[in-house]
RNA sequence: GCGGGUGUGGCGGAAUUGGUAGACGCGGCGGCCUCAAAAGCCGCUGUCCGCAAGGACUUGCCGGUUCGAGUCCGGCCACCCGUACCA
């Protein structure tokens, strides 16, 4: 008999038989119902990394898994293929960005091949082929039509060596990663979709989203943020104007003891132009970049700008206007009244510049005449004191008065704010989806007429100077207005990458069709069911998403509430990481064991610092190749190890020894299977007479079909952990069940049958081996999900534990649902409860069916 | 800073959602097979006390609710993700 399952021929030989056949290309089918599995698509960065391992294969199982329930099952694949390494390789590496991409793409899809992943490969898009971009740029202009977007001007990271805009992650400790000169903010004419006149809906649409990760949608409403505040003037002294601000905590108004305005706020600018300590300070702010991180983590500080303003509700009370650097333009109306006693910013900014602290909401157990705030700003609920008509009242009820005062006397007005901003989508880039606009000098921005479209990417650029090639290309941006036909230029910025991966779900449905969905296909597959990808994507590509999913369906493109009906969030996949003495990073393939267990630099034999396990990064070199993985062991067991011991939702910790025991096991599979010496029923014979009586046998159908309820509840629930740990269970009692004769033999074959539709959907091609083993002719990739017997998932004995005082003294095997006097019973004669319990009277018996009886004495 | 999450044996984790904590795997120890090794197979393996029977302790830390808490509540600590131009 074979001593070792041959992964490699076999997994050559499945993919090539489940690509010949055309097993997993899809099309609409009204007669059967559809799923959708979709995992969130890979940057083609060149190889594939672990994380796309444990991502595609949860995918796959949840796809193969559907399958064989009868689903009729999308599961396609494409390139996210846009975006900034590619001009970091250009830059660095002499190379096209468009080459690279390809090239890249071409070696990741042979590894995810390889992966043996249940796709349609016919529907494979890459968002930076015209064929995709073209409808992308005609959305572009129909939501440029409807007004839902808008050119504005917007803050940027600048590098002023350079000479170029700096995505956040370029910006280190406020310099340029390349220049390592400090960046400025500055503003610059940008292009930005509306999706705050969505805000509500996103926000209100959350609630039906029944099928996605609490924290998920937490996260979302969060960032949203929809508050009821109040708008209110401040009268300037000395000016006509006021000083308009937004406040949640209008009941604390009274407590204000200074206002605040953004260093971007008009009033701060106007000032500046006199006052250059205020004009040095706006131009420190400026020098913190535009990551909210980073302003939000700099030391709050402050000018005052020497204006004054009225108290709107106390006229003799003047306070002072501050330029701080923790009040966001973006927000409200970028000013602020502080009120230190009852905000923790506001406090530290008090005690700073030696601004007073007057409490104005007392806890109910405080005495109003003693409290005083020292360190810590009183957050919670209490009673409105020092607040002329707000006394007495609770911090709702002040709220409330507040407002109706203001809006009774015209200081200000109820307002809804949200937190969520437009979005910015265009880039000063080269390698992205170009803005099908020109600037001409008469007409303005003139859309590109779409019967020109797509706008294509010049391919004769150079990276030799940093900044954008389109800029500086000698010719593409010259082009003729559509609209007058005069000299005019090509818009040259490109979009987000996060506008590319907003609709490409939709795209999947008909990826070749004229429009960017075919209505009919998009009506089928739609939704997507299944949604699989990293929760560091919780908040920005999935709100794009879902506000995208809305902008297509206003504009008619699509038809759709929510693009997302289920979502799942994985973990990241983690490694070890070792150090030399002289701290340099050692890769986990260069790592040797020495006799005593100690982890040794193979090559030099020198001991290595083992440190915690992190996200495998190349900045670390804790990366295991998965190609390495799969050329020794094969794609099943990677696989399996992905699944095996972590929560999907946790991260994995990818472990040498774990890899080995997943191979040991895809081998222990198979010998089960292959043993000659244990004989197996043919496919589709009847249950011999022997089956029913047996005891034994019946024992082993019982575990049978426990597995099949078990693994079946535990893919459904993406328990995966759980059902690889039910089908180690099942194989380690089989491995046991060495009984001969015909209905030993019977019984046998529904055993391995049972192993191999369970494991299928984890282990595919070891899967086909065993079905073909098992005498099938046909795949196992078109058999049907096994069903259990009710009858024989249910246990008729029930062990029951038994506690004196909450402690467990024994247990007792009853009958399912025994009455509580016969437990009891049951449970008083056991010596370790009598003993326990050491004559005491009982007080009290607390009897749970099936689960547990407690002595209480 | 703010928002969200996670924490259980030497290690990864399980626990019917308030009911026998430690399933399953990894590692370790002992044995079988072998000339030997690899592979495979069998047994033991939370910690402490005890020759043993048995007992005590134990789910990041402190406190609470309950007949009963890994699970619920309050307060801390550590780490991770996001923070709008990384994808």
């Amino acid at each position: 008999m074979t001593e070792r399952y041959d992964a490699k021929e076999s997994e050559a030989r499945w993919q090539a038989v489940w690509d010949e056949r055309g097993t997993f290309v899809v099309a609409p089918d009204p007669e059967r119902p559809k799923y959708y599995v979709l995992e969130m698509f890979p940057y083609p960065s060149g190889r594939i990394h672990m994380g796309h391992v444990r991502n595609y294969t949860m995918g796959d199982v949840v796809a193969r898994y559907k399958r064989a329930r009868g689903f009729n099952v999308l599961h396609p694949m494409g390139w996210d293929a846009f975006g900034m390494p590619a001009e970091n390789a250009a830059m660095e590496q002499g190379v096209h960005p468009g080459s690279w991409t390809y090239e890249n793409i071409a070696a990741m899809r042979g590894q995810l091949r390889s992966m043996g992943l249940s796709i349609d490969w016919s529907r494979e898009i890459a968002t930076c082929h015209p064929g995709y971009y073209r409808h992308q740029q005609a959305m572009f202009l129909d939501f440029l039509e409807s007004g839902l977007l808008y050119r504005a001007s917007g803050w940027v990271n600048w590098d002023p060596v350079d000479r170029t805009v700096l995505a956040n992650e370029q910006v280190i400790d406020g310099r340029g990663w390349r220049s390592g000169a400090p960046v400025e903010k500055r503003e610059m004419p940008q292009w930005f979709l509306r999706i705050t006149d969505y805000a509500e809906e996103l926000r209100a649409a959350l609630a039906t989203l029944e099928r996605w990760p609490d924290k998920v949608r937490t996260m979302q409403e969060n960032w949203i943020g929809r508050s009821e505040g109040l708008r209110l003037t401040f009268p300037i002294v000395g000016r006509e104007a006021g000083l308009d601000i937004y406040t949640t905590r209008h009941d604390t108004l009274f407590g204000a003891s200074f206002c605040a305005v953004s260093p971007e706020h008009e009033l701060a600018a106007g000032i500046a132009r006199e006052n250059p300590e205020i004009a040095r300070f706006i131009e420190h702010c400026r020098r913190t970049g535009t990551s909210e991180a980073a302003i939000e983590r700099a030391e709050k500080l402050g000018v005052d700008t020497g204006l004054r303003v009225r108290h709107p509700f106390r006229p003799e009370v003047e306070l002072p206007v501050y330029v701080a650097n923790f009040i966001l333009m973006e927000y409200g109306t970028g000013a602020i009244f502080g009120c230190p006693a009852h905000d923790q910013r506001d406090l530290d900014f008090a005690r700073r510049y030696g601004l007073p602290v007057p409490p104005v909401v007392v806890p109910r157990d405080a005495d109003p005449a003693g409290f005083a705030i020292a360190d810590e700003a009183y957050l919670g609920d209490g009673i409105l004191a020092n607040s002329d008509f707000l006394d007495g009242l609770t911090v709702a009820d002040a709220k409330e008065a507040m407002a109706r005062r203001a809006e009774a006397d015209g200081t200000g007005r109820r307002e809804v704010n949200y937190r969520l901003r437009d979005w910015g989508v265009s880039r000063q880039r080269y390698w992205g989806c170009p803005i099908p606009v020109v600037h001409c000098p008469c007409c303005g921005i003139v859309p590109v007429p779409r019967a020109a479209l797509p706008v294509v990417l010049p391919d004769d650029i150079d990276f030799e100077t940093p900044g954008n090639p389109l800029d500086r290309h000698p010719s593409w941006k010259r082009a003729a207005c559509p609209g007058c036909g005069g000299a005019a230029e090509r818009e040259t910025s490109t979009l987000d990458t996060f506008v590319d991966s907003s609709w490409y779900f939709a795209r999947f449905c008909s990826p070749r069709a004229d429009a960017p969905v075919d209505r009919e296909d998009g009506a089928y597959w739609l939704p997507v069911d299944q949604y699989i990808g990293g929760v560091e994507h919780a908040i920005l590509h999935l709100l794009y998403a879902r506000f995208f999913t809305r902008a297509m369906t206003g504009h008619g493109e699509l038809d759709l509430a929510e693009p997302f009906a289920g979502l799942f969030t994985q973990g990241m996949v983690c490694h070890e990481t070792y150090r030399t003495q002289d701290g340099e990073w050692v890769p986990p393939v260069e790592i040797a064991e020495g006799q005593d267990r100690q982890k040794l630099r193979a090559a030099t034999g020198e001991p290595v610092i083992v440190g915690r396990s992190e996200k495998m990064s190349k900045s670390r070199r804790n990366v295991v190749d998965p190609e390495d993985i799969m050329e020794t062991y094969g794609a099943d067991t990677a696989r399996w190890f992905m699944l095996s011991d972590s929560p999907p939702d946790r991260d994995l910790e990818w472990t040498e020894a774990g890899v080995a025991g997943a191979w040991r096991f895809v081998n222990r599979m198979w010998r089960l299977v292959a043993d000659p010496g244990r004989a197996v029923a043919p496919p589709g014979a009847a249950m011999p007479d022997g089956v029913a009586g047996d005891p034994a046998l019946g024992e082993i159908r019982r575990a049978v079909h426990k597995a099949i309820a078990g693994v079946t509840g535990d893919l459904e629930g993406f328990r995966f952990n759980r059902a690889v740990a039910r089908i180690h269970e099942l194989v380690n009692l089989l491995a046991d069940f060495d009984a001969a004769g015909a209905a030993a033999a019977w019984v046998r074959r529904e055993a391995c049958e049972t192993l191999a539709l369970l494991a299928g959907p984890m282990v595919p091609h070891l899967g086909e081996s065993l079905w073909r083993l098992l005498g099938h002719d046909g795949l196992l990739a078109d058999a049907p999900w096994p069903e259990s017997d009710p009858v024989l998932t249910r246990d008729e004995i029930v062990t029951v534990a038994v506690q004196v005082m909450g402690k467990t003294r024994g247990t007792i095997d009853l009958e399912r649902d025994a009455a509580q006097e016969a437990a009891e019973a049951a449970a008083l004669a056991l010596p370790t409860v009598t003993a326990a319990l050491a004559g005491r009277p009982i007080r009290r018996i607390v009897f749970v069916p099936n689960r547990i009886l407690n002595v209480v004495a």
